[in-house]
DNA sequence: TCGGAATATTCCTGTTGACGTATACTCCTA
DNA sequence: TAGGAGTATACGTCAACAGGAATATTCCGA
């Protein structure tokens, strides 16, 4: 994956709080849409953007789609986002989204 | 400086030449001109568009300007910006920018 | 104070991307 | 096999931004 394109996935608020969820674990689209709360088409699209420039891939399970950030990345592409982990830790909205995620009754697609 | 906006300075090719540079020292827009050999208004647009987003700051010393990375950054902005350091330090393009100015006969604004 | 070097801004054009609405696709299950 | 849940795509619109050409600004030294 380009350096270029690394930040590009990751210069959208959206898209930047589908990476903090990620980079925890893989999640399915519903559990994505409801810890972020915006609509299914704008979580859609900004998936299959990163998935497009090779940060995100899909496992399919029966009826759901469980998005997780690429094994291949390489080296330099995983110390950003390690600094993303890390250094954004304490930034109020992408907590937020992590506690909502692990608050949430066990979703459909479990 | 927004953390989304961060990204955004980093999410295109020049840019990212530009911080690479400056991750190292300070520099004036004709050592940067002349390492990245692009044309003045181009990188005069880029620098434009860093200092307006807060990530650099100008220092104006006789009739030059020299840039450096903002030394107000936060804790979270400056750990992405250390993961470029390290991290992208085998990639050919930005390597080859850093020998360039190494081996560059001491510029007028020196 | 005038010319020139260093740098920024304005104008124009083409491209990319963000968002919403509607629609399509793919499976599972009844 | 029909319906519905889960998810993606197409289309239209608008804003942001990249690049080049031309021009403006700022400040130095002669």
């Amino acid at each position: 994956m380009e350096i270029v394109s690394l930040h590009k996935c990751l210069s959208d608020p959206t898209r930047l709080r589908i990476v903090n969820l990620l980079l925890r674990e893989p999640l399915c689209v519903c559990e994505l849409q409801e810890a972020l709360d915006e609509p299914q088409v704008k979580m859609s699209k900004h998936i299959g953007y990163m998935k497009r420039q090779g940060l995100l891939d899909v496992q399919r399970k029966a009826n759901w789609n469980f998005y997780r950030i690429s094994p291949k990345l390489s080296e330099a592409v995983l110390a950003s986002l390690e600094a993303i982990r890390t250094g954004y830790a304490k930034d109020p909205k992408l907590s937020e989204d992590l506690k909502k995620l692990e608050h949430s009754p066990g979703a459909a697609c479990r």
